[in-house]
Formats: structure tokens, sequence, C-alpha cells
DNA sequence: TTGAAAGCGCTAACAG
DNA sequence: CTGTTAGCGCTTTCAA
């Protein structure tokens, strides 16, 4: 481990001072262009890195931005933080990232360590377990902070959402031109947010289509493949079961195709199924599933986005929330193309 | 944004000096235990938070470790990630991330802005782009590194790998155990170690049944959907094409699983096809995939563990260069099961 | 156009 | 057990 060259090394080499070296890398203007060519190439010469911490410690800015969401390997988020790794490294920053695990602890103390780690701002999708989120106030007090996907409703703080009321009336709009009639809802949880909008949605087109909502239709669980098996299983046990299934993540629906594939029904033909997300896989499946795409790098770009007004505006405190709602779309596939086969 | 609170502020509130606070919150022995809570109460009342650009700088450490991957929004890395990750925060580092695009140009540039934000040690898999390394011997000088999945043949270097070369010879021997006898492999670019190793164990696998190798049997390309399409349908307009394909991604697999089905082929009874990585659609998709698991979490989290070891080293001259090498497995599915067929 | 000096927040000798 | 002092590498007035 040779010792690192600093601007100290370059200036004595020069025989001029550290603070000109500065300047001359700086490109200040009060400084002559040979110095500066001259600092400039002895520093390449001696491998010169500039200390980010040092700079970081004078100027107060550490270029850092932290990221954190659940899990690295849902694709969404992968993808969300690929888009804004994009942006922020553009810009200058470099990105720290961290996992909740969905867990309120770890996420508190994921955002601890963004914190002493100096970042300048956050990006985050909140942790399915936290119900409370004095932590994320009380860090949007003093650092710029955006929240996508899984926000919380605070006017104070900047947010990246899709519409997930409107993709959920979009499924259903769908469904019902399709010809379902009794349409289920396998539902997140309702304590977050855009679950709670997707079966908002869902009641709503529900009403405005004159069909009515049965309490029944509709099951609140984890969203991943098990639960999906579970609840289609129930739908199908009961004396009159659903003509089609919207459900709140393409995991479960997933799980709700293979249910009904098990039982030897036909999709589409006896039962429609939409999911939420279009994950990678959705497409490749057989039948493949129809779903409401969120635009899941778009999410992340425009969250980096939307923290970079903020980072730059001289005046934090009065730099004003933004509120971006992206609008989701329904990508027809398989696994609810009824029409066609009548049609064909 | 208000001032953030420093040891100082907590020294004067107590009359005592910062560096006693600081031995106080560090822990040191030959500091009373009275004040010792004093500060922490104080610290935790006014609400600090240790500024690590601060301490970095003095202690010339950043705490930071830097991953790149060619991109986040692959599964295998995003999952390798999320591996590498849980490891680096249990150890009090952070994360930085970045992603080359498979990019020699960008690969260097994010490298070096690692070096500039002082990270400590380095996560690397190649760029497929990059054809010489100098970038990667010049960092391994003096900064901890470990080079994983994607790595290139240094002695002087830490990797983590899988045993490629084993990996397809399993893939070839099922193929053979399941009667297949015209074997086509469609590669990688052998320039990228990881599928040049494929080759070799393809060939290999070939030699050791008594099977003869056939130039026009294999094809290199980029390992994606499309070209796995596409070369699949130039194996299946030879005059003898083969009876079963071995593709070197999933990828490249579901692609000309596609092309195959179109041509209304049967598989696996017509051609039987094996991939490489088990993405997260192989399972799910219809025939699922016959694949070889790279365990990407635990690479991952292997990488992150001979990391340590170097930085924990105290003399990181000497440390030995590690060398992990994970045995993969083979997943049997349904695009290469035809013997259960014949039993039933 | 350049130099001198102070300081960002913290730690680590060395004194006391 | 605690204080003093110096300094990590860099930037930034203020002088010259």
């Amino acid at each position: 481990m040779k010792k690192k060259t600093t601007i100290l090394d370059i200036a004595s080499k020069l025989g001029i001072t550290p603070s000109a070296v500065s300047k001359a890398l700086s490109n200040h203007p009060r400084i002559s262009s040979e110095t500066k060519k001259a600092v400039i190439e002895m520093g390449e010469s001696l491998g010169y890195k500039p200390n980010y911490m040092a700079t970081g410690l004078r100027k107060g800015k550490s270029g850092l931005v932290g990221m954190l969401v659940p899990g690295i390997h849902y694709s969404f988020f992968a993808t969300a933080i690929k888009g804004a790794e994009e942006i922020l490294s553009q810009h200058g920053y470099s990105v720290l990232i961290a996992q909740s695990k969905d867990s309120y602890e770890v996420e508190k103390k994921q955002l601890e360590g963004f914190l002493r780690a100096q970042v300048e701002g956050i990006i985050s999708s909140v942790a399915m377990n936290s119900k409370t989120y004095q932590h994320y106030r009380a860090i949007a007090e003093d650092t710029p902070l955006v929240l996508f996907d899984r926000t919380y409703d605070d006017e104070n703080i900047s947010t990246v959402t899709i519409d997930d009321f409107g993709g959920a009336v979009k499924a259903v709009d769908h469904l019902v031109e399709m010809g379902y009639k009794k349409i289920a809802h396998i539902a997140g949880y309702s304590h977050v947010l855009p679950f709670k909008k997707r079966i908002e949605g869902y009641k709503s087109a529900l009403a405005k289509h004159g069909l009515t909502f049965r309490k029944d239709f509709i099951f609140q669980c984890a969203p991943n493949n098990d639960e999906g098996t579970q609840v289609a299983n129930k739908l199908l046990d009961m004396e009159k079961p659903p003509d089609a299934i919207f459900a709140s993540s393409d995991y479960l629906a997933y799980g709700a195709i293979k249910a009904i594939m098990d039982r030897g029904l036909k999709i589409p033909e006896d039962i429609g199924v939409v999911g939420f997300s279009n994950e990678e896989f959705s497409s490749r499946v057989s039948p493949s599933i129809t779903t409401i795409d969120q635009y899941s790098e778009v999410m992340g770009s425009t969250a980096a986005r939307s923290l970079i007004v903020q980072l730059s505006s001289d005046n934090q405190k009065e730099a004003v929330p933004q509120r971006h709602i992206l609008t989701p779309k329904l990508i027809v596939r398989n696994s609810s193309l009824r029409k066609v086969l009548v049609t064909i």
C-alpha cells in the first residue's frame, strides 16, 4: 500500500503551495494557465486522486446519495435502482444502497447508517412492516428525501408513485370488457399505500360498471406465489366462485394461475387473471400474464431527478415537495384475452 | 437545515473537552463511566450523529466498499449484490454500487469514482467489453479487490467463481443420460472467461461420452433471447440438426425454446434444452428450463467475506489471494426430462 | 496571479 | 482519568 499522493506532494514537486494546486485543480479563474497545465500534468504523472472525504469534510458535502429498498433481488426494485444510479452518477453522486428486508427496525438502522455516512440525500421505498413514519419525518427535516412506490401520506415529502388507483381501474375495466362479471381481488395488505389504492380502484371500477362489491371476494395477503395459490383455492372453493381474479402483484397472479390450472380450469376461458407490476417472468409464463406495467426504471430515474432538484435548490427549506404520479399501462396478455377466442 | 451537533457541542454543554467526548464515545478504557454515561445521554438528547467523513479522514478509513456490476437489473447480479450487502453491512461497511453497462470505459470511470470516494475495498464483475485488465491490476496494487463470476486469470487477485467447466459437464452428462446424442452448444463470447470454460466443459464432456465435437454445432453470441432464437433457427435449418441444445444462459435457452416451438417441434421429445444460471423465470415458463444453478446470492456473500478477510488482515500485501470456486448444481426440469415420459 | 493561515469534525499521542 | 495539541487532505477567505 504505497502512500497516496496529495495536493501537497504535487505542490512541493512544483515548488508552489497547496492552495495554488487546489485552485488550479478546480479551474479557479485567477490562476495562470501555465500553472494549471503544470499542475494537471504533475497530478497525472503522480497518479493523484482527490480525496473526497477531505473535500467533503471541508465543503460539508459528501457527494453521496443513499438508496434504501426492501430488497434488491426484487426485479422491480433492482430496476428502479438501475434507473436512479444512472441519473445520480451522471450528476456526480455516488450511490449507497441498503436493504430494509421490509423490517421497520432494519429500515431505521440503515437510514441511520446513511446519515452517519453524511449522505446528501435519500431515496427510499418504505418497508412493509413500517406502520409508523416519524423516522422519515425526522430525516426530511434536514435531509432531502424522496419516497417512491411504497410511500405514505405526507405533504412535506416528495414522492414518486404510479397511479395505483388508476391502474386497478384499468385492470378491472379490461376484465369487464372481456366479459367477466364476477371479479375477485387478491390484495396486498391495505396498510401499504399502493395496495390500499389498488383496493380502492378495484371497488370504484366495480361500482362504475354496476357490479356489486362482495366482501368475500377480496382477500389481503403477502404478495407472493404461495399466498396467491392459497387465496385462489379459497375463492374457487366458494359456492359461487369468481370468473376473474385481479391480483395486486404478478407473484399473486402466478400463484393463483397455478391453483386454477391444477383444478383443470382453463385460463382465460373459465377464469381470467390480471396481475400487477409486469415482472420479468410475466411475459414468459404460460399463459402469459396480463398485467399493469409500473415503469420501474422510470420511477427510479424520476426519483433521482426529483432528489437532484432538491439537492441543487439553494434553499432546501423552501423547495416545494414534488409529487410525481406516473400513469401505469395495461399490458394485455393471454391470461385474460378471452374475446379473441370468441372473435376468431 | 439546522446545524448538525458535533462532539464539540456536547463537550461544551458538559464542560469537558472534545477529546474526552471522543474517548467516551469510543468506549475508551481510561475514561470514567460517569463521564461516559453523561456523554452518551447528552449525545442522544442533542441528536448527535458521528460524522464519518471526519472520522474517516482522520483514521484513513472510509467504511465504504464499492461493488461494480454490469447491470443491476440482471437478477443474477441483483441477487449477488443482495448477498454481499448483507455481509458487508453486518461488518459495518456501507456499500457503494455502480454499473458498468458492460462497457470498458464506463467500468474504468466507475472504478475511478470508487477510488475518489476512498472505498476500502472493491468487489467487481468484469464488463463484457473489457478485454484488457491493467485497470484492475493497478487497483489491486493498493486496494483490496475481489472479482466474482466474470473474472480473468490473475493469480494476484482474489476471485469467486463457480466451476463453469464442471457445470457445463453436468449439463452435457444429463443430456446424454436422457438419450440425446447430437448436442449443440449456444455459447457466449469466449473472451469472457465463464463462457470460455463452459465451452471447454462442453467439449470435454462430449469427448468423455465418445461423441464427436462438430464445429458447426457451436455458436458464440450475446447471451440474450433474440440471439438464442436466431442461433436455434440456424441450427434447426441444418441438414442434420441437433437433437439437443446446451445454452450458456437461460436467456439463450428461452430464445431457443421459442424457435423450436415455433416450428412445431416438441420439447423435450424432439429436442432437449438445458440452460445456465437458473434465472427467476426459468422455473415458471413452459416447458420449465433445465439449468445450472449458480448460487448467485452465495457468490455475493462469499465475495464479501473474501474481501473482509483482506480488509482485516494487518498486512494486506501479504494477504494471500483467495480463490473460491463454488460447485454448481444441475436442476432438472421439463425442457430435457425425456426419460420420465418413456418411463411412465 | 499566488501565498498564508485557518478550519471542516474527529482522533491519538503525549502530558498532566 | 482528562486535557493539550497536532493533524488527516482539502478549500477558502484575506493578504500580498
